[in-house]
DNA sequence: GCCAACGTTGGC
DNA sequence: GCCAACGTTGGC
Protein backbone atom coordinates (compact mmCIF):
# COMPACT_ATOMS: atom_id res chain seq x y z
CA UNK A 1 0.00 0.00 0.00
CA UNK A 2 1.64 3.01 -1.10
CA UNK A 3 1.79 6.57 0.04
CA UNK A 4 3.71 10.09 -0.19
CA UNK A 5 5.48 10.39 3.82
CA UNK A 6 5.25 13.93 2.45
CA UNK A 7 1.08 13.30 3.15
CA UNK A 8 1.10 10.23 5.82
CA UNK A 9 4.15 8.10 6.12
CA UNK A 10 5.18 5.35 8.09
CA UNK A 11 6.24 7.68 11.17
CA UNK A 12 2.38 9.19 11.11
CA UNK A 13 1.22 5.24 11.20
CA UNK A 14 3.35 4.03 14.07
CA UNK A 15 2.55 7.46 16.04
CA UNK A 16 -1.48 6.85 15.12
CA UNK A 17 -1.21 2.86 15.66
CA UNK A 18 -3.95 2.86 13.10
CA UNK A 19 -5.39 4.42 10.76
CA UNK A 20 -8.41 4.96 7.78
CA UNK A 21 -6.36 4.39 4.72
CA UNK A 22 -9.27 6.28 2.37
CA UNK A 23 -9.01 8.78 -0.27
CA UNK A 24 -8.23 6.03 -2.76
CA UNK A 25 -10.27 7.50 -5.73
CA UNK A 26 -9.44 4.15 -8.52
CA UNK A 27 -11.68 1.59 -9.15
CA UNK A 28 -9.37 -1.07 -9.12
CA UNK A 29 -8.42 -0.66 -5.97
CA UNK A 30 -12.16 -0.38 -5.31
CA UNK A 31 -12.60 -3.43 -6.17
CA UNK A 32 -9.39 -5.29 -3.96
CA UNK A 33 -10.82 -3.42 -0.73
CA UNK A 34 -13.87 -4.64 -1.61
CA UNK A 35 -13.23 -8.19 -2.41
CA UNK A 36 -9.88 -9.20 -1.65
CA UNK A 37 -9.09 -7.31 1.72
CA UNK A 38 -10.02 -9.83 4.99
CA UNK A 39 -9.38 -8.73 8.83
CA UNK A 40 -5.72 -10.02 9.70
CA UNK A 41 -4.33 -9.67 6.14
CA UNK A 42 -0.72 -8.02 6.39
CA UNK A 43 0.04 -5.20 3.80
CA UNK A 44 3.17 -3.55 3.20
CA UNK A 45 3.62 0.49 3.60
CA UNK A 46 5.53 1.77 0.63
CA UNK A 47 6.73 5.73 0.09
CA UNK A 48 6.79 6.66 -2.68
CA UNK A 49 7.55 10.42 -4.18
CA UNK A 50 9.96 10.94 -1.93
CA UNK A 51 14.14 11.20 -1.60
CA UNK A 52 14.23 6.86 -1.02
CA UNK A 53 11.21 5.28 -2.54
CA UNK A 54 10.70 1.71 -0.91
CA UNK A 55 9.34 -0.02 1.54
CA UNK A 56 9.08 1.09 5.18
CA UNK A 57 7.58 -1.34 6.93
CA UNK A 58 4.51 -3.38 7.18
CA UNK A 59 0.58 -3.27 8.75
CA UNK A 60 -2.16 -5.28 9.92
CA UNK A 61 -5.69 -5.15 8.26
CA UNK A 62 -8.20 -4.55 11.02
CA UNK A 63 -11.25 -5.13 9.27
CA UNK A 64 -13.83 -5.68 6.13
CA UNK A 65 -13.87 -2.27 3.93
CA UNK A 66 -16.48 0.01 4.36
CA UNK A 67 -17.38 3.30 2.36
CA UNK A 68 -14.81 6.26 2.73
CA UNK A 69 -16.52 8.85 4.80
CA UNK A 70 -14.79 11.49 2.59
CA UNK A 71 -16.58 10.74 -0.19
CA UNK A 72 -19.82 12.44 1.59
CA UNK A 73 -17.99 15.46 2.63
CA UNK A 74 -18.37 18.47 1.13
CA UNK A 75 -15.25 19.92 2.25
CA UNK A 76 -12.77 16.95 2.21
CA UNK A 77 -10.66 17.11 -1.13
CA UNK A 78 -12.05 13.52 -1.80
CA UNK A 79 -15.37 14.25 -2.04
CA UNK A 80 -17.43 12.59 -4.95
CA UNK A 81 -20.55 14.70 -5.97
CA UNK A 82 -21.81 11.76 -7.86
CA UNK A 83 -21.34 9.18 -4.82
CA UNK A 84 -24.88 8.54 -3.26
CA UNK A 85 -24.82 6.72 0.80
CA UNK A 86 -26.95 4.09 -0.54
CA UNK A 87 -25.30 3.11 -3.19
CA UNK A 88 -21.31 4.36 -2.01
CA UNK A 89 -18.40 4.93 -5.33
CA UNK A 90 -15.68 4.69 -2.84
CA UNK A 91 -14.07 2.26 -0.01
CA UNK A 92 -11.55 2.49 2.67
CA UNK A 93 -9.83 0.17 5.16
CA UNK A 94 -8.42 0.33 8.75
CA UNK A 95 -5.21 -0.90 8.74
CA UNK A 96 -2.67 -1.25 12.02
CA UNK A 97 0.91 -0.41 12.89
CA UNK A 98 3.13 -2.96 12.52
CA UNK A 99 6.46 -2.49 11.91
CA UNK A 100 8.96 0.33 10.75
CA UNK A 101 12.56 -0.75 9.13
CA UNK A 102 15.68 0.37 10.53
CA UNK A 103 15.75 1.48 6.86
CA UNK A 104 13.59 1.70 3.53
CA UNK A 105 14.00 -1.83 1.78
CA UNK A 106 14.63 0.82 -1.13
CA UNK A 107 13.16 0.64 -4.78
CA UNK A 108 16.52 -0.01 -6.43
CA UNK A 109 16.95 -3.15 -4.08
CA UNK A 110 13.92 -4.24 -4.69
CA UNK A 111 14.26 -3.90 -8.92
CA UNK A 112 17.12 -6.00 -8.37
CA UNK A 113 15.98 -8.66 -7.17
CA UNK A 114 14.67 -11.42 -9.65
CA UNK A 115 11.59 -13.05 -7.69
CA UNK A 116 10.16 -9.40 -6.86
CA UNK A 117 10.92 -9.24 -10.94
CA UNK A 118 6.79 -8.93 -11.80
CA UNK A 119 5.61 -7.27 -8.65
CA UNK A 120 3.09 -4.86 -9.85
CA UNK A 121 3.92 -1.93 -7.91
CA UNK A 122 7.19 -1.90 -9.98
CA UNK A 123 5.77 -2.56 -13.04
CA UNK A 124 6.29 0.72 -15.01
CA UNK A 125 3.68 2.73 -15.69
CA UNK A 126 1.68 1.20 -12.53
CA UNK A 127 -0.95 3.98 -11.00
CA UNK A 128 -2.17 1.53 -8.61
CA UNK A 129 -1.72 2.68 -4.88
CA UNK A 130 -2.59 -0.97 -3.54
CA UNK A 131 -1.13 -3.86 -5.27
CA UNK A 132 -1.38 -7.42 -4.69
CA UNK A 133 1.75 -9.39 -3.01
CA UNK A 134 2.20 -13.24 -3.48
CA UNK A 135 3.08 -15.37 -0.87
CA UNK A 136 6.72 -16.17 -2.42
CA UNK A 137 6.93 -12.28 -2.96
CA UNK A 138 6.24 -11.64 0.68
CA UNK A 139 8.19 -13.98 1.72
CA UNK A 140 11.53 -12.59 -0.31
CA UNK A 141 10.30 -8.96 1.09
CA UNK A 142 10.47 -10.55 4.84
CA UNK A 143 13.63 -11.98 4.43
CA UNK A 144 15.18 -8.88 3.22
CA UNK A 145 13.67 -6.74 5.38
CA UNK A 146 15.28 -9.08 8.15
CA UNK A 147 18.71 -8.44 7.02
CA UNK A 148 17.84 -5.05 7.37
CA UNK A 149 17.80 -5.09 10.85
CA UNK A 150 21.17 -7.00 11.25
CA UNK A 151 22.78 -3.55 10.06
CA UNK A 152 21.29 -1.18 12.07
C1' DG B 1 -18.49 1.93 -28.06
C1' DC B 2 -14.49 4.27 -29.93
C1' DC B 3 -10.64 7.12 -29.18
C1' DA B 4 -8.21 11.52 -28.66
C1' DA B 5 -7.39 14.77 -25.19
C1' DC B 6 -6.59 15.53 -20.69
C1' DG B 7 -5.05 15.02 -15.88
C1' DT B 8 -2.39 12.48 -12.64
C1' DT B 9 1.28 9.73 -10.98
C1' DG B 10 5.89 8.87 -9.77
C1' DG B 11 10.70 8.01 -10.73
C1' DC B 12 14.39 10.48 -12.19
C1' DG C 1 10.83 20.24 -13.89
C1' DC C 2 10.55 16.51 -17.23
C1' DC C 3 8.34 12.82 -19.27
C1' DA C 4 6.46 8.18 -19.83
C1' DA C 5 2.54 5.77 -18.88
C1' DC C 6 -1.66 5.13 -17.50
C1' DG C 7 -6.97 5.94 -16.16
C1' DT C 8 -10.75 8.91 -17.06
C1' DT C 9 -13.55 11.85 -19.64
C1' DG C 10 -16.48 13.33 -23.19
C1' DG C 11 -17.60 14.22 -28.03
C1' DC C 12 -19.09 11.74 -31.69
Amino acid sequence: MKSEPSVYGIDDLRRDRRTSWGGVRNYQVRNMFRDDFATGDRAFFYHSSCEEPGIVGTMKVLGKAYPDPAQFDPESEYFDPRSRPESPAWLAVDVQFQRRYPQPLSLDVLRRHPALESMLILRRGNRLSVTPVTEAEARVLLSLAAGLAGRG
